[in-house]
Order: structure tokens, then sequence, then C-alpha cells
DNA sequence: TATCGCAAAATGTGATCACAAGAAACCAAC
DNA sequence: GTTGGTTTCTTGTGATCACATTTTGCGATA
């Protein structure tokens, strides 16, 4: 598999692409990535320590999630933001999460609500002790919990491709963090859940989903750039 | 670029690898790879004439997409169906395209309903004649006429990954073609953007998609397949 | 005839290289 | 100091190769 002498560990299960694909997948999905930022191949591959052909691949796979912008140089970065990309973001998750909560409600699992307040209860004591890091990883692990719930879903790869365009956009909750949190529309949907009340847990999505978007002060963002 | 001595033709402003997506993607959406068919690297690439890169860039591309399956023997084929998946795309479908719908609608031209009565009349054309690979390419063209109105839109590129996983079981709808087709949701879309009813282009644009992927009889489709 | 085992072919993956296009740095002239 | 042009460096793209794994083909044996 490969042209370097060295023994290769034996978890070669994973492909090195595959490998490549979450860690860059994972980083942006938590905003680590600001946009604009320029990602260049050899860059990535040295700092991951492999050839430049599983970076390239897992490039263009972020790419075509739209998680990563293609430019006319052939360059790659992370993409921009404008108003009107903001909000069809917010009403494209709002349909499909949506959609994807209804789904999960049919096959819930006995257990999920429990699962989904344990994640909540995490998430509530990051925002108490001011960590937007922790905060940003339990809400994605609130939401996909939830929609994993349906298995082989075709609306989850939809999902995380929206999810991945919002990334770099994510840190700028933490300013906000404690702040415009009123209501905390996760214990609406866990209610709804235990109350199998599927129209109650999609008005508290959607109401998660706006309230969340909607609270990103319109100054702070960097919208409009080039 | 290449270590091939001969004259690269100057059209390099696109790429092979996208050559090679674009083809694939053409033709996985009109139907012409069959559920199960097995696509190597290495055959694509000797029956495109160019090198393994190219394409397996492009088929990564398309697996991203949803359109193709890696399997755990890490071989790419056409993805099977199954009924809660095809169920599931319609829903899906129904979520973002009449989102996308409205999104037209706000950002429409104004020989918008000019163009798509015109691809209509082609497409009711291709009905009377009998040729399905023309109206299966009419269909297309309209639904997506209509939503590029929304330039940039973010629901795009999610619609084009929905049509790409059901296209392989379009052929059926040859089979059915002019049988169940009683009312043509088509000519309420294009009324309802010249009348400016974003409520009854959504009615409109709903009924189509149930009306079409509804009519493929179920019994027919080869369905739940390992 | 059916089945098992081994060899051969096929296939995906990752590394490396050559080349072209673009970006950046540099230097000279005014 | 600024500008214009040239050189150097960086970067993406595609081809090719080596290797591991899987699949296929074939023949021997029961």
């Amino acid at each position: 598999m490969s042209n370097d002498p060295e023994e290769t560990p034996p978890d070669m299960l994973e492909t090195t692409q595959e490998r490549v694909y979450r860690s860059l997948r994972w980083r942006i999905m938590r905003g680590h990535f600001k946009p604009g930022r320029a990602v260049t191949i050899r860059g990535l591959a040295e700092e991951l320590s492999v050839s430049m052909t599983p970076v390239r691949e897992a490039l263009r796979r972020l790419v075509s999630e739209q998680a990563l912008e293609l430019q006319s140089n052939r360059r790659v970065t992370v993409p921009g933001m404008t108003h009107e990309k903001f909000r069809d973001l917010a009403d494209a998750r709002v349909a499909l999460e949506v959609l994807a909560a209804r789904q999960a409600m049919r096959h819930q699992s006995d257990d999920l609500a429990d699962r989904l307040e344990a994640i909540d209860n995490e998430l509530d004591a990051a925002i108490e002790a001011g960590d937007a890091e922790a905060y940003i990883d339990r809400n994605i692990a609130f939401h996909f919990t939830l929609y994993q719930e349906a298995p082989g879903s075709v609306a989850m790869p939809l999902i995380e491709s929206l999810w991945l365009q919002i990334g770099p956009f994510m840190h700028l909750t933490r300013q906000s963090l404690g702040v415009t949190y009123t209501e905390d529309r996760h214990t609406d949907a866990i209610a709804a859940i235990r109350a199998n009340d599927a129209e109650a847990l999609a008005r508290a999505i959607e109401s998660d989903i706006r309230d969340g978007m909607g609270s990103l002060p319109r100054e702070q963002l960097p919208f409009d750039e080039p």
C-alpha cells in the first residue's frame, strides 16, 4: 500500500483518506477553521504526515459537501458568509431537521430521551462553566444523536452538510454564550419525545434552530465578504 | 500537467476530474446506471481514456453525494433501494424543493414562467412521442431551471444529491410513461408563478413530487435488495 | 459432479514525480 | 519611494508505480 519501508500499523481498516477527512470535518464543524482561511494540500499533508493523495481526496470530499470552497484559482478556502446565505441555511436546517426529528420519533428506542437528557445536562454544565468548546460539542451531539435514531436516514448527510457550512461561524456563539440563552428548547424536545408528541418535537426543533441562529448578532458576523 | 507527450488541447479550463464527474453524474441522474452495478476505477479510466487519478476523485465525489455507494470491500457500486429509503427520498425532496421553489419565486426573473412553459411543452411532446429519455431530461430541466432561479442557493446541491439517489430508478418511470400521468402539475406551477402565488406553487411542486414518485409501481421496483 | 485449495488476475490505496499556472519576491529604473 | 518586469517559489493536477487485499479461475481430489 505504501512505498514507505516502515511497517504501517495494522489498523489499516480505516483508510488514510478517511482519517484526514474526519479530522478536517471535526475541526470545521466546531469552528476551528476561520472563514477565508486558505487550505493547501501540501500544508495539510505535512501537518498530518501523509502524502498529498489522501489529503486531496479529503479536500475534494469536503468541497462537494460545501464545507470548503473551490476558488477559480483551484485553491481551497473556508467559505465566507452572506446574510442571504445565512438565512437560507437556517431555512434548510428547519426543513430537514424537522423532517429528521419526525423520523427519529418513529424509530425511537426507549432510552433516547434519557441519552438526550444526559447530553443536555452536559450542555448546561458547559454553559455554566463558560466552556464554549464543550457547549458546541454537546450541541452537535444532541442534534445528531436525535437524528441518528432513524437508521440510514436520507436526510442525515444533507443535515451534516448544512452544519459544516455553519461550522466556521459556530465560534460566534461563544460570545453570546449564556447571554441570549433564554429558553431551553432541548428540554422541550425531550419532553415531546417522552410524550410521543411529534408536533411538539417539530416545534421545539424549529425554535431551537431559529433561536440559535437568530441570536447571532448580525453586526458581528463577518458577513458579505468577497 | 501531464507526462503524456501529446499536446493537450487548450481547453484545460475544466479539469479532467470535472469532466469525468459531469459525465458520470449525467448518466446516473438519467438512470443509465443500473442499481447494483459495480463501478471500477480502472474500467472507467480506460473507457474515458484518462488515468486513474481523476476517476478516483470523481467517484469519491459521487460517493460523498450519496450517488454511489462505497462497500466494505472498498468497491463502488450503484446503491440499491428500499421502500423506506424511497419514501424518505420523497419526503426530503418535498421539504427541500418546496423551499427552493419559494426562494425561486422571490428571485424570479420575468421570463421564468415562459422558459418553464417551453420546457414543459417539450416534456409533453416527449410523452406524446413515447420518448422516455427526452421525458426524463426535460423533467430534470424543468425542476432545476426553477430552483436555479435563486442564485447560490444552499438547497440546490442538496436537491441534486437527492435526484442522484433516485436516478438509477428513474428508468422505471418509462414504463408508466403516459399511463399514470393524469394531471399536469407543471402547468399548475407555471400558473402559480405567473400569479405570484407562493402557496399554490408549493402545492404544485409537492403534488408533482408525490404523484411522480407515488406512481412508480412498488411491486416492480427492485426493492429491498441486499 | 462437487468441493477445496492454490495460483493468477483484478482492484483500491497511497506515494512520488513532472508539469503548468499562479503568486510572491526581488531588483532595477525612474 | 514607486512602479514595472523578471525570476523564483508555491500550488494544484494528472500520470505512474508499488503494494495489500480481494476476487476470480482452475485444477486436483474425493
